[in-house]
DNA sequence: TCTATTTGTGCAAACGTTTGTTCTATTTTT
DNA sequence: AAAAATAGAACAAACGTTTGCACAAATAGA
């Protein structure tokens, strides 16, 4: 049926015993077609319900109109939602988006970056894997000029351009409110060696401890790869310790999903016996019976739809001329605690 | 920098003094090529880091090896899963996946099928939103050849590829459950009138009632927009009554999670004055305290991926000129309970 | 009436690659 | 030694669109 080519230009020319540019030119309403040529063109091309082929156009223009986003696990909410923040920016400028789940796995990471440059993409996103150490792979991009705008998890370099979350604000929050309720042993639940964001928070932690004129304990201080034994492993250490700490800040909410499970299962009272707040604000704590004492939110959304504006800046002035080496687009977003014990 | 060209097989033949069609052919090692210039061809592409410019070979082959998905909403764990389905199968396939989230509303859906269109993407997978009645948009791609398949959510229709799961053995396992815990007064909370989920979820309602001789009560049977005031509603209109179902299948986790928050006010117990049967087995029930007796999982991960299969036989095959029309792509998966009593 | 301008259109190249056909040497066959 | 076969490489067209330039005809100005 449909096995028929496609109307084209050409076809529409041929029709009218005129040129290819012509047509060309009548389809976009360029003032040095004549206005009768212009119609008739108009007329034949919805008759046989011609429709400029993109392809044809993107490969003309190098583009394709499309970036592409890595990003490690959309099972998390928190990638979930900062898809749909691409997917928004990316809709409003006219983009696609194509995907690529690193699953935290770096050769994926790799391997989906090569992908995107096979694709030509006009841009990538990137939030890290948690094994991302190393950033040579990225630079096959550079060779094609395709910007890359990194978020949430990123680089720990100076020259990139980034959207990031600093966990300064919320954290602050989060200690003063345990502080003002009588806290003043509060443990850390801390993430993977590698990842930027366990540093970060673990500098934060000390900073914000010090601003209360709380001491600090290397014995409630623990890490967990997230994996879920680990997680166990974490919290049983901390209620398992002489004198445990009376708060917890944990890495994000899965972590704490397991350490809460941990905390029944040895026959305490979680927000009694022990408080936690956590990072990452899932939409479930709403629905459930134990929670944290608040999140830190870090704002998924937010973060990558700025880095997708940076990555549509980035594109759009890689066209002109003069803006060569500009410097790096950066932006940090203030995190916020978000109680719960109030909304409760 | 890397502001100069990027190499071509014409930057290639100009220097070695060849033609661009010797070089082409000698990258693929074809044989008509002489070994020497083979061998001095590759050279060259190797020091100027040569790689084939795939948009160009995709346009000419009118091809662009990638597929798209349209899904309601990725911050449902069923579709972020779903779509993990599809990226791996895509993957397998060296294709990409453009997406496209309709948020349930019909009119972003049809934007999403023409930009899709527009991409000349070799295929589309599409579970439909809940406002979806009508499939007409669908047919522009038709036009262009672009297959389609739809998974989950799919239009009641015969002459279409789908991939679907059937709900009645799940919900026969539920139902038989339930009876054999005494239960003989078991409730519906079904989803909107248009969703073929929910008139199927009826049907296949009253049959397994059927089957284990109970009476069907049209006063236990409720519906909800998936609104969480409307959820509450229909819970509560369930709760209040005279005498009140002691069993109900809800037609979503979502939908459930409002549910037993409402049951919970209410000052009744879960599993003790009223149990729960769900479809979607969402992955945090292992982490609450309330959950549903039983949940009937509807395999995202496998529809996705089997639906992605049937789109890279119909892509496959289209090429082959023989199977012009060949009977549509079907399969039905049977559902299947998740006891969630007998692992607690 | 003749040059100068305007108006409308066609030509050809370009984007990068692939591939059917043609061409020229060289080698093999008789 | 002449004819035939083969190897190796070039040519050209194609995919669909855009755009600088050239060209013709019609109109304006002098």
């Amino acid at each position: 049926m449909s096995k028929n080519k496609l109307p084209t230009i050409k076809e529409i020319a041929k029709r009218l015993n005129v040129s290819a540019s012509t047509v060309s030119r009548a389809l976009h309403d360029h003032p040095s077609i004549g206005l009768v040529t212009t119609m008739r063109v108009h007329k034949v091309a919805n008759e046989l319900g011609y429709e400029a082929n993109k392809m044809a156009i993107y490969f003309k223009e190098r583009k394709t109109y499309t970036i592409g986003v890595i990003i490690p696990d959309l099972s998390e909410p928190f990638f979930s939602a900062a898809l749909t923040g691409v997917e928004d920016a990316a809709e409003a400028s006219n983009y696609n988006v194509i995907i690529g789940q690193s699953l935290d796995n770096f050769e994926r990471e790799k391997k989906i970056v090569e992908n995107m440059k096979d694709h030509r993409v006009d841009g990538v996103l990137v939030s890290l894997t948690k094994e991302t150490s190393t950033y040579e792979h990225f630079d096959s991009l550079k060779k094609y000029d395709i910007p890359i705008v990194f978020f949430d998890r990123v680089p720990n370099r100076r020259d990139i351009n980034y959207v990031a979350c600093n966990l300064v604000s919320g954290m602050l929050q989060a200690i003063i409110k345990l502080v003002g309720i009588g806290h003043t042993r509060i443990g850390l639940i801390n993430g993977p060696a590698k990842l930027a964001a366990t540093q970060q928070r673990l500098e934060i932690y000390f900073k914000c401890l010090k601003e209360n004129n709380l001491p600090i304990d290397q014995d409630i201080i623990v890490s967990t790869t997230l994996a879920k034994a680990d997680n166990l492993m974490a919290i049983n250490k901390l209620i398992s310790l002489k004198e445990p700490p009376t708060a917890v800040i944990v890495f994000n909410d899965y972590v704490l999903l397991d350490c809460i499970a941990a905390v029944k299962a040895a026959g305490l009272v979680v927000n009694k016996d022990i408080s936690f707040i956590s990072f990452a604000n899932l939409p479930i704590w709403e629905y459930m019976d134990s929670v944290p004492l608040a999140s830190i939110e870090q704002f998924a959304y937010k973060q990558s739809s700025m880095a997708a504006g940076f990555l549509f800046e980035l594109i759009n002035n890689a066209a002109k001329p003069g803006a060569a080496d500009t410097p790096p687009l950066q932006y940090i977003i203030d995190s916020e605690m978000i109680d719960y014990t109030a909304a409760k």
